[in-house]
RNA sequence: GCCCGCGUGGCGGAAUGGUAGACGCAACGGACUUAAAAUCCGUGCCGGGAUACCGGAGUGCUGGUUCAAGUCCAGCCGCGGGCACCA
């Protein structure tokens, strides 16, 4: 039985898409356009199915609009900055640049290989000035919009390293490389003002209608929105006011204490002539981030001795403490504690003493028996009580109350504060995008001029001492200020790799362009129509590129605020991880199983099977491409990667299921190739009369063409693949007995598979004796009246249980159909001779008899 | 703690409130073959019948709504994810 030559169509046919242009786009106003994206990979060595999974899905899409006659751009390029290129110079004594030139080569021959419908002329790497000047220049109209600014702020800090480390690089409180203990420090970073549009970012997700909700709410809470009060509290014997944050003003005279965060400048003010407090201020800057350290950190505050003065009675004084567990980050970094009504605020008060008055009575409670012991009310069900104008009023009422009161008073304002906070985008790092800016001692910061853009990064640098080379280059960061002329420092801090990836996509429209866009193919373009990627960007990447979009709409560089109409987040890939005995993990091809179904290593040695888990390198469980397409070819690897789950679910990379869709590949083909009887002629009429077998395979065909597409439109590909499997098992049924119908079943199989599987598609469309591509032919169509049988088969329930079927006329009379249902065998031998109470009819579905 | 999602055969998974288990994987049995591979056919569970077939139970658990519930509602159990000293 002959077998086919995936490699073989698979490069003759990349080949003749390459020559002919098919995946080359024009921006075309007359036509409507499809923009379809992948989140564009970082370059790390080799792809690896779980990569592939998300790029087959956007093929499938671009074809697909392609052939419903769609403008579709599809393009493909590199994250390239980024930390593992620094350490790979560590490592290997590699330039970084080279490591990672000569990974996106591997890479893109990889991703060639995969038949994907790119138009590869639009390829972009963000390592490249020809990238990165464009966001330097957006830097520079960020700064002057007041978008980004400079502030001095607390970052961790990995003490061997000598570097700032991002939040994900921190793991359990410690670097993730050195195994250090991060310590806060405060260093001067450059901000991108995301805040300032927290309530658009919040607001506009309802507009974003093919957004995954789940990804929508993780931004909501991300950004965090919490209405409350802002109020100022007099302090006695100061001039000074405190700005307290709360979202309970109706809890007011439930107060018992304010509390200010450590790093309050109030704190720092005393601590500078406190000696004590001082002392408490360093121990909370050294209390660890990590999740257990909060979680097993005490409640523990300093009484700075100054009294706070309550806003609705003067007569009332509030002790000021400094606490550990105030934020300065959020609200105004100050509090007031109302101990009754708040588990920090009571477990504190219990501590340091201080009263606990409940304000609120829940519902149901006895003002007289009701009392706080250990557990604060923290519901907002309840009546107001010992609060004088706010008695008798329930919690909602009493917060307008209370906040209409401190307006009146001058004490502050009902008011929004948020989660979000801006975006810290400096790095001391080597391998990313320089910061246009220099230092002057007289000129202070002074942005690099336009003129002299793009500020590159230099090509000599070492990696033999840690800490930023940029830093310690010999000349690079001594520059002349372009203000005044005396001799100035470069900025060596780089930026955020979130940077880069923030504006790609519109990059894309325009990728050879002298400016970052041309507005006619922006215009054109965007927004992204789908953006298919995983979902650990929900927040960061995605949250970051809607904000990006609104500041160069804001900076006139696009006219549009919302990057991606549509978002598909798909599920990972998933393997087995194996380890030896001395622990060591092995790749998936290092370890054998016997026929006893043990594993073992290449040695013999045990090996014992871990948990399912997402391919990563360092757990070795990954599944090279190489291995697969060699064996296989791409078509079967996209077929498997596509028909084997949901896609947004997880995928569990199984031997046995690749196998089965290389089956399938093979039973397609010779459905066509290796016939007993050959199919008549491409293009043969449909004869007059049809028997009942070729009626019921027409029907199939039409049926499965509108189902699929269907499915399609719905990111359903899973199913989309079973109905074109079930349609195959139609085709095979009817054997060589039909003719054009036969032919017609076949050729939308063949359609309706080629955004899948497209080199065996064309490969088949070609020896069914097509002159045309089908990468470049349109949709098929379903004709809806073939698509509707003449006959129906109805379930017969009685009370509900099935009892039997009954084949009948489409669209029979009800009368027709309950007299058909209740003259079956089965279903008068349930009725046990009773007559039916009731008996309901749904149209060509059911008859359900009741008695 | 707060918010969200999900529980269906041995496995991945299908089912606009209307015949649960499509499609596939695995396993078992059979056909073809000197043999193997490949290919093709059959098989969800329990009870009875060699077989056709007949009966029953069944979508995490307990209730409810309905002629009819995997699907809707309430409560519980379990798993997964996001956020979290956020005032």
């Amino acid at each position: 039985m002959a077998r086919y030559n995936a490699k073989a169509a698979e490069e003759k046919w990349q080949n003749i898409w390459r020559e002919r242009r098919c995946f080359d786009v024009e921006t075309d106003p007359q036509r409507p356009k499809y923009y379809v994206l992948e989140m564009f990979p970082y370059p790390s060595g080799k792809l690896h199915v779980g990569h592939v999974r998300n790029y087959t899905m956007g093929d499938v899409v671009a074809r697909y609009k392609r052939a419903q006659g769609f403008n579709v751009l599809h393009p493909m390029g590199w994250d390239a900055f980024g930390l593992p290129a620094e350490n790979a110079a560590i490592a290997g004594k590699v330039h970084p640049k080279e490591w990672t030139l000569s990974n996106i080569d591997t890479m893109r021959a990889q991703l060639k290989r995969m038949g994907l419908a790119y138009d590869w002329r639009r390829e972009i790497a963000t390592c490249h000035p020809d990238y990165y000047r464009h966001e330097q220049k957006m830097f520079l109209d960020f700064l002057k919009a007041g978008l980004a600014y400079r502030k001095e702020s607390w970052v961790n800090w990995d003490p061997v390293e000598n570097t700032v480390l991002a939040n994900e690089q921190v793991i359990d409180g410690r670097g993730w490389r050195s195994g250090a203990a991060v310590e806060k420090r405060l260093l001067s970073q450059w901000f991108l003002k995301i805040t300032e549009f927290a309530e658009e970012l919040v607001v506009s997700l309802k507009t974003l209608e093919r957004w995954p909700e789940r990804v929508k709410l993780m931004q909501e809470n991300w950004i965090g929105r919490s209405e409350g009060a802002r109020v100022f509290f007099a302090l006695k014997g100061r001039r000074e006011k405190l700005e307290i944050f709360t979202t309970r003003p109706d809890t007011l005279f439930g107060a018992a204490f304010c509390a200010i965060a450590p790093s309050h400048k109030l704190a720092e003010q005393i601590a500078s002539r406190d000696p004590k407090l001082a002392a408490f201020i360093a121990e909370c800057n050294q209390m660890g981030t990590s999740e257990a350290a909060i979680e097993t950190a005490e409640k523990r505050g300093y009484d700075t001795g100054i009294k706070a003065i309550h806003p609705f009675d003067p007569a009332i004084e509030l002790p000021v403490y400094v606490a550990n567990f105030v934020l300065m980050e959020y609200g105004a970094g100050a509090i007031f504690g109302c101990p009754a009504h708040d588990q920090r605020d009571l477990d504190f008060a219990r501590k340091y003493h201080l009263p606990v008055t409940p304000v609120v009575l829940p519902p149901g409670q006895d003002r007289a028996h009701f009392q706080i012991a250990l557990e604060a009310y923290t519901e907002t069900q309840g009546t107001l009580i010992n609060s004088r104008f706010l008695d008798g009023l329930d919690v909602a009422h009493a917060k307008r109350a209370a906040i209409k009161r401190i307006e009146e008073l001058q004490a502050g304002e009902g008011t929004i504060a948020w989660r979000l906070r801006d975006w810290g985008v400096s790095r001391q790092r080597y391998w990313g995008c320089p910061i246009p800016v220099i230092h002057c001692a007289k000129c202070g910061i002074v942005p690099v001029p336009e003129k002299d853009l793009p500020v590159t990064l230099p090509d000599d640098v070492t990696f033999d001492q840690p800490g930023n080379p940029l830093d310690r280059h010999p000349t690079w960061k001594h520059v002349a200020c372009p203000q005044c002329g005396c001799p100035a420092l470069r900025e060596t801090d780089t930026f955020d790799t979130f940077f880069e990836s923030s504006w790609y996509f519109a990059r894309f429209c325009s990728p050879r362009a002298a400016h970052a866009f041309e507005r006619r193919d922006v215009d054109y373009w965007l927004p992204v129509d789908q953006y298919i990627g995983g979902i650990e960007h929900a927040v960061l990447h995605l949250l970051y590129s809607r904000f990006f979009t609104r500041a160069l709409e804001r900076c006139g560089y696009l006219a549009i605020t919302e990057p991606f109409a549509g978002l598909f987040t798909q599920g990972m890939v998933c393997h087995e991880t194996y380890q030896d005995t001395a622990g060591n993990w092995l790749f998936p091809e290092e370890v054998q199983r016997d026929d006893k179904g043990r594993l073992h290593d290449a040695q013999g040695g045990p090996v014992t099977a871990g948990r399912l888990e997402k391919m990563s390198k360092s757990k070795r469980n990954v599944v090279g491409l190489e291995t697969i397409v060699d064996a296989f070819g791409a078509d079967t690897a996209r077929l498997y990667l596509l028909s084997d789950s949901p896609p947004e679910r997880d995928l569990e990379w199984t031997d046995a299921g690749i196998e089965g869709a290389w089956r399938y590949a093979n039973r397609l083909w010779r459905l066509v190739t290796e016939r007993e009887k050959p199919l008549p002629p491409a293009g043969v009429a449909m004869p007059k009369e049809l028997s009942a077998a070729d009626q019921k395979l027409r029907r199939a065909t039409h049926q499965t063409i509108a189902l699929v597409t269907d499915d399609l439109e719905k990111f359903r590909f899973n199913r989309a693949v079973a109905r074109i499997r079930e349609l195959t098992n139609a085709i095979d049924e009817i054997g060589d007995a039909g003719g054009a119908t036969q032919r017609e079943a076949i050729e939308a199989a063949v359609r309706l598979l080629a955004p899948m599987m497209p080199h065996l598609c064309e490969e088949l469309w070609q020896a069914l004796g097509h002159q045309t591509l089908l990468a470049v032919e349109s949709w098929p169509a379903a004709d809806a009246a073939l698509a509707i049988a003449e006959t129906v088969t109805l379930a017969v329930q009685v009370n509900g249980k099935l009892r039997g079927t009954v084949e009948l006329p489409r669209d029979i009379g009800d009368d027709d159909a309950k007299e058909a249902a209740l003259a079956l065998p089965t279903v008068m031998r349930a009725l046990e001779g009773k007559s039916p109470r009731k008996t309901i009819v749904v149209p060509n579905r059911i008859v359900n008899v009741v008695v």
